[in-house]
DNA sequence: TTGTAGGCGTTATCAA
DNA sequence: TTGATAACGCCTACAA
């Protein structure tokens, strides 16, 4: 392995010139700086991170912790991290743990030190990152998590207020019986599209029944039975419309909803959520709300570098990220 | 921060014996030990990676480079990989860059000093990985790599083998004229599936004519835009079946053959590659090629750790990742 | 069984 | 403008 010190040595310098030269300090004459810069090139020198990092205690890594990760939702969030995070020289470490509180512990301790600082994302979390977990002014961004600790930064998606928009457009076609397929248990947006979901539908004056209300685990699967679940109700119980938490859901509903028969959106409306690339390839065409994932990420990772970088604006920093409600066929519109 | 000697001093032993209880060497008392560990407890501590891998020059990271991500192939990849490195206590750097030339030398070299060893998925490259990019004997275990570079471990998918089934399935239901949707330009899996489609028409002593060989990109828009370039060939041109590269492109596919008012598989069977969760819930159910990324990301990452840990078995390694046909309705046969 | 001391590769602080 | 030299936190001979 070739060292700052090789590099001095064949320069005829000493580490210290070397090292300004490596970092770009001021301090150093222009013809040894070029024969610096020659030498390392050709003996493709490049620094040890760990020594460095242990010098200026910053290792240019940033941690991101997932909830077990699946689907496209986390490789669109790493990748708005990722493209963000290496412009600015910085590098991503990645892992994924279940967030019950000792894992959490476990897989935040273990990157002390490797990190400058973190982002986080759990919405399933629930109590408290305690000063124990956590180093006392240790830089990070909570990303999609239950704001039960308001004195941390953190990014919110508008759950609620994407919810909200498609039940009041369900609710301008005439739709009275809205349903809605639930998200996984104990899952912060879940909970938040349910809470805009009945908020809107007293906004909108209509009855918020309980059957109306399946659950359901954001797999496609449980969107599928949750459609079974509610054909089995009484024919004057039966909803017209329904809203699945997620897109997945939805197209397991779809799937249902030919299989019984019934032909969308005539003689059920159908929405989801989240707007993955294939919903508008969808028969019919799914109307789902946007959320533009890799924005989210890229939006976390500037935050988190700004308070790395010492630029960053009065804590906590608190942001809902929008949502659209993108109309398609599936709930009455026919596109053209 | 609390550091060793803090740890040390406030248990009235020295440093040395404190590393010795952290790193569980067997030189040392039973009561010292459990002093140590409860006052090591009561502070928080946990080492400093970066000075501890400075020492041992050993990270416990592996780097991951990928090309851009996109899709759940990503995470799902990710996932296997981390969960398979996380039990050996060894973290994930993980990077994504375009892989030209210039690009991948200055992320490999970026990691350089940060990471143990490498899993570098790269289904586009071309050139090949120098000394000068990658150190002379550095642990990279390939995945998804054109064998360009014999010399390295790598792990393939059995791409060929895979569409090799599809086309014979097809054939086998009778289909003559089978068209495929290619993948992207430049990408290796989609040339090995192409190889496969190829190959095993010939195997079926079918026709391999140049306009069922339509372009794509792996985009849901890209299998619309090859579904009509099909109809518009002359009706003794037209195919009766289409292989899709992937799903994605199957599902773009599948909405553009119902826009044309064309029955899935009455007037055109179809299949996928991937076999995504959404493949079974499309309506018709698709049939695909399954692929268990997750399990390809484990079995990269233990070859790679088996290297880091010198119980390697002979290098070079290389296996190829068995792929299966799932056969769902698209393609005409009727599930229950 | 424990402690002392040196060094991993780098940057920062001095003096020159 | 440059060069010695002392850290950074940790591990590991070697000595006791």
């Amino acid at each position: 392995m070739v060292t700052i010190r090789d590099v001095a040595r064949a320069a005829g310098v000493s580490t210290a010139t070397a090292s300004r030269v490596i970092n770009d300090s001021p301090l150093v004459a222009g013809g040894t700086r070029a024969r610096v810069r020659e030498v390392a090139a050709r003996l493709c020198y490049s620094p040890h991170g760990a020594a460095r990092s242990l010098i200026t205690s910053r290792t240019h890594t940033i941690g991101i912790l997932l909830p077990e990760l699946y689907g496209e939702f986390f490789s669109e969030l790493i990748r708005g991290i990722d493209q963000t995070v290496q412009q600015a020289g910085f590098h991503c470490l990645v892992a994924s743990a279940r967030h019950t509180g000792p894992l959490l512990e476990a897989a935040l301790r273990s990157m002390r030190g490797r990190v400058d600082g973190l982002i986080l994302m759990s919405p399933e979390f629930t109590g408290e990152l305690s000063r124990r977990t956590l180093p006392e002014g240790f830089p990070v961004v909570l990303v999609h998590c239950p704001p039960s600790e308001l004195h941390f930064d953190s990014l919110l998606v508008a759950n609620d207020q994407g919810a909200r928009a498609m039940i009041r457009h369900l609710a301008g076609l005439g739709h009275r019986r809205i349903a809605i397929v639930r998200g996984a248990e104990g899952n912060f947006d879940a909970a938040e599209r349910l809470r805009g979901y009945r908020e809107a539908l007293v906004e909108c004056g209509l009855p918020n029944a309980a059957e109306l209300e399946v659950p359901g685990d954001f797999g496609e699967e449980s969107g599928a039975n949750a459609v079974r679940t509610l054909l089995a109700l009484p024919a004057a119980d039966r909803p017209t419309a329904i809203f699945a938490a997620n897109d997945s859901m939805a197209i397991g509903a779809l799937s249902a909803l030919r299989a019984a028969g019934l032909r969308v959106p005539e003689d059920m409306a159908l929405g989801g959520f989240d707007d993955i690339p294939m919903a508008r390839f969808m028969t019919p065409a799914l109307t789902s709300v946007h959320v533009d994932i890799s924005a989210l990420g890229a939006c976390a990772a500037t935050r988190l570098l700004d308070l790395l970088q010492g630029r960053a604006g009065p804590a906590p920093y608190r942001e809902t990220f929008a949502t659209t409600l993108v109309v398609r066929e599936s709930c009455g519109v026919r596109s053209s």
